[in-house]
Order: structure tokens, then sequence, then C-alpha cells
DNA sequence: CTGGGGATGGGGCCC
DNA sequence: TGGGCCCCATCCCCA
């Protein structure tokens, strides 16, 4: 029995020296985790202090660029902000103020809208600024074979690094394409701003040919084909027609005088090499395939140069002027599905089509082509697409009405819809959110489009070129509408109110995302665990947090 | 006056 | 929330 007291007290003093023990060693490890808890709070407070006197620099650099910027010269300033925004060291020959062509708005999305507020520097040329050839139109300072070397130097500087950019593997270059087109941009830009705009033009509308395209192209003389219907020049295969430039060749008088542009030329297939090796300069290749897709449509203007085209058989029964072939318009890979054919018969009955239909047939050897062949399941897509549109136009129809009678006589009515237009190009043009067909094709990309301005303004994607200029802030874009957009940022204007609460919004879409706050409405399903969500972002945090892993 | 074509703006979707 | 970019329509200029 005392043994067994004994035996008792030594297990309990035994286990109080262990609990000791242990109690000890925990307390010993919170202490470490805490001390080195503790050490990395104080790191980090360090390191935001370190942060915060940065941002304060950075505030106070900005408030007195800002103070600067209000000053006349601004775009120099401003430029020279940008610059050093971009890391660039030096603010070179900024000696040429923006100028803004005259009259006939020839720039269009290309103009930068930063303007020269102060104008107090000379300006030593004044450029009315036109596509390198776009005919009687042209207006240029210099007289014709007169290059500035400077302006030409920049000009092929310039076609020659944006084009590398373009011409690259987009996989290996992609992040850096935009930004460095856009730093090129940016580093003429406040030395040459009009010839940034010429390159872009000239970009855009290669080729100084001045012979018509009725001429190159072997069109009747008012440059359209020469029996309606007989035959439409289409954008399709280069290896027919191809356009070629010659910066390095010298003769200037054979090609316009500008070294930069191009002329087209019969070039020989066997002799023309494929891909992007083809084209080593922008003047050629894409751009100029661009063009030909921008201007094949129908008639063709002066403005067709540097076509790469071919030309494409329309069927044409006896005296109808021709129709759309949606057999073969389909079938060339461009179709956007096969319900397209329920249009054929209106279409080829339709009188209010322009007789000069941009048949859209791209050449087999287009991949764009290819890429959009019917059994494609983005066809179907696309046509998804079309019927929302067709939706959205016959309830604009239905809104704005059948605009007859309006101060302009509209007497071409949409099949479709009924809409009216005042002329039958209005009409075919309109008719595409109907009928899906869009004609224009970039060169770079699977992008096509139903007006040519679209394509334009999408080559921008691919340029990198964001002629809109934030006043405020170094944000450019390639969009105007963008710019607006953006400048909310700094008016904190918010237009787009909730009906049901204060809030408001920047965007519409970020009401209209909002609203289903209200409504109750979850269109976001969780893939994994079907949970709904109103907002996409809602949706796509949830499942970072809960299905990232699978 | 009309038609053709480019420029532009608003709306919308997506990331 | 901000930006990218496409769609569609209208405006405007020019021949």
């Amino acid at each position: 029995m005392a043994d067994c007291m004994v035996f008792h007290t030594q297990i309990a003093s035994i286990m109080e020296v262990l609990a000791n023990a242990a109690v000890s060693e925990i307390c010993k490890l919170v202490d470490d985790d805490y001390a080195v808890f503790r050490l990395e709070i104080t790191q980090t407070q360090k390191e935001n202090r370190a942060l915060r006197r940065k941002l304060q620099l950075f505030e106070l650099k900005m408030a007195r660029e800002r103070v600067l910027a209000s000053r006349p010269n601004s775009v120099k300033i401003l430029d020279r902000y940008r610059a050093m925004a971009r890391g660039e060291g030096h603010f070179t020959k900024g000696h040429r103020s923006f100028v803004k062509p005259g009259g006939h708005n020839t720039w269009g999305d290309d103009q930068p809208i930063t303007v020269d507020e102060g104008s107090g520097i000379t300006t030593q040329h004044i450029i009315e600024i036109e596509p390198a050839d776009a005919g009687p139109g042209v207006k240029q300072e210099r007289s014709e074979g007169e290059e500035d070397p400077r302006h030409s130097r920049v000009k092929q500087t310039r076609a020659a690094e944006v084009h590398s950019v373009a011409t690259e593997d987009p996989a290996t270059v992609q992040p850096r394409t935009q930004r460095s087109v856009t730093e090129v941009r940016d580093r003429h830009k406040s030395e040459t701003d009009t010839e940034t705009l010429t390159v872009t033009q000239r970009l855009l509308h290669t080729g100084s040919d001045h012979r018509s395209d009725a001429e190159r192209l072997g069109l009747g003389p008012l440059g359209c084909p020469p029996a309606p219907g007989s035959e439409y020049l289409l954008y399709g295969n280069p290896s027919m027609r191809a356009v070629n430039s010659h910066p390095d060749s010298g003769d200037a008088s054979e090609i316009g005088n500008d070294p930069s542009c191009s002329y087209a030329t019969e070039m020989d297939p066997g002799n023309m090499r494929l891909g992007l090796e083809t084209h080593t300069d922008l003047s050629r290749g894409n751009w100029n395939r661009y063009s030909g897709s921008v201007y094949s449509e129908g008639c063709l203007d002066e403005k067709g140069e540097g076509l790469v085209v071919e030309e494409v058989t329309v069927k044409v029964e006896g005296d109808d002027p021709p129709t759309w072939n949606v057999d073969s318009h389909l079938g060339d890979g461009h179709s956007q599905g096969g319900d397209f054919l329920d249009y054929r018969g209106s279409l080829e009955t339709n009188q209010n089509v322009a007789t000069h239909s941009p048949l859209h047939a791209l050449g087999d050897h287009d991949p764009v082509s290819t890429s959009m062949g019917p059994s494609d399941s983005h066809g179907r897509i696309l046509f998804d697409q079309v019927l929302k549109s067709n939706d959205r136009a016959r309830a604009q129809a239905l809104g704005e009405g059948e605009t007859l009678g309006g101060s302009k006589e509209k007497r071409f009515l949409c099949r479709f819809c009924n809409k009216g237009f005042s002329c039958p190009q209005k009409v075919e043009i309109h008719q595409r959110v109907h009928t899906g067909v869009k004609p224009f094709s970039c060169t770079q990309c699977h992008m096509c489009f139903a007006q040519a301005g679209n394509l334009k303004r999408h080559q921008r994607v691919h340029t990198g070129v964001k002629p809109f200029s934030c006043t405020q802030c170094p944000m450019c874009f390639a969009q105007a509408g963008d710019l607006k957009r953006h400048q909310r940022v700094h008016t904190g204007e918010k237009p787009y109110s909730c009906t049901q609460c204060p809030m408001r919004f920047a965007q519409a879409g970020h009401l209209k995302m909002h609203l289903k706050v209200h409504t109750g409405e979850r269109p976001f399903a969780c893939t994994h665990c079907g949970k709904r969500f109103s907002e996409r972002s809602y949706l796509r945090i949830h499942q970072q947090k809960k299905h990232s892993t699978l």
C-alpha cells in the first residue's frame, strides 16, 4: 500500500515535470514564431514606408508636370513626360508642332487629338496630309521628287520597325509587340507627328503608282468592272498580282518619287516567295493586301492602289444585275452558317441590293478563308451573332422607324427590316447586318468586317498605333471613344446611374451588370459546382478560390 | 442633287 | 473598375 502511494506520488511528480516541460516548449515555440512574425511585420512596414515615399515623390513629379503641361508648348512637355514615363532619358528634336490638316479630313482616326495648345512653336512644315497617292486630292508641301532625307529616314525606319514587329512570330513577341510599336511611335511622336501620320497613311494606302486602278487592274475606264456582273475584283490569291515596293530601288521616278511607296506589278508566281519573308517592308505585303481587301469592294476608286487581287467570275443570268452568289460565297469558306442560304432568294430578288455587291470570295489560299469554313463551329457562333444583330436591327427599325418621308428621301429599303436609306450602297452596307457578309478581311488575323472603316480601325490592333492621347496622363488609345471613356477616370464622371439605388457607374456595361443585383438575375454558373453568380467577376473569384486546383 | 466612301460616335461584350 | 475592341449607324465631304 505504501509502495503504491509512493509510486503514485512519483507518477504525479513526473507528470508535472513533463507538463511543465511541454508548456515551456510550447511557450518557446510561440515566442520564436512571434518574434519571426514581428520581424516580418517590421520588414513589411519598412517596405511600405519606402513605397509610400516613392509614391509621394511620383505624385509630386506628376503635379509638377501637370502644372508645366498646362502652360504653352504643352505638347512638348507632355511628350517629354510620356517619354520619361516610358523610361526614355531624352527628348529629341521636338521642334515640330502638331499640325492639323486643313480642309479635308484626311487623318481620320490616326490623327492624334492631343493638340498643340501653345502654338508658340514655329511650324516648319505645314502639311495637308493625304495618302501618298490619293490622286488629284494630294496636297503635299514638297514638290514631287523632293524628299527630305530626314523625313525619308524616319519613314523608312518606322516602316521597318513596325514591320519587324508585325512579322515576328506572335507567339514569341506578342507581349512586347504593342508596347514596342507604341514606343516607336512615341519616340518619333514629339518630333514628327505629321510624319508619323504620313507614314501611317502611306502604310494604309501604299502604292504610288499613278496609273488608275482601272488601268492597273485591267478595269474599265470608270474604274469599275468592264461590264456589270461580268467580272469582279476580289481580294484573294496573292499569286495573281502582288504589290511590290522598292524602297531601295532608287528609281524614284518609276514609283512615284517616294521610295516608301509601293506600286502594283505583275509578279511571277514562281519567283514570289511565300510567307512573311516575302514582305520585308510594311509598304508591301500585308498592308497592301489589307488595302486590297479594303478597296476590293465593287468599283474601285483611285484609292485602291496596291491591291492583291484576283479576278473571279460572277454568275450572271441574262441582263440581270449580278447578285449575291451565295453558294460560291459561302462555299469559299467565308460562310457563317449554312442557314444563310435562306437569304439567297431574297437577296437575288432584292432590287435594293446594289448591283456591285462585294462578293467576298476569299481565295483558296487565304488562310483566313479556311479558318471560317462552314463546318467550323465558329460559323455557328457567327451565325448566332448575326441572328442577334438581326434582332437588333429589327428592333431599331421598329423604333427608329420607317424613315421614309424624312428630311431626306430614303427610298431604298432594307429587304430584311424595311429600314430606309438614301442610296443603294447604304442599304447594302446595312444589309450586311442581316446577311453577316463581311467583305473586309484582315490579312493579319481572322477578323472580317462589314465596313471598311472598321477594318482600318481594327488594323491598329496589329500596328499598335494609338492616336488618341489623354491630356491628363500618358495613356493613349486606338479609338476615340476609348479616350472619351477613359477621361471619365479623371473627371470622375459617372453618367450611368442605377434607378434602384444610388450607385453610379462610368460605363454602361458596369451598370448593366450591377442591375442584376437588383433583379436577382444570376446568369453565370460555376461549371464545377453549379453555384450561380450575378456577375462574371464573382464567378471568376469563386472559381479561383474554390476550384483553382482543378 | 445624289451616290460613294471615309470619319466618327454610341453601344455593347469581354477580359 | 478600366481598358480593348467590335458592331452598327449616322454624319460629312467630295465627285
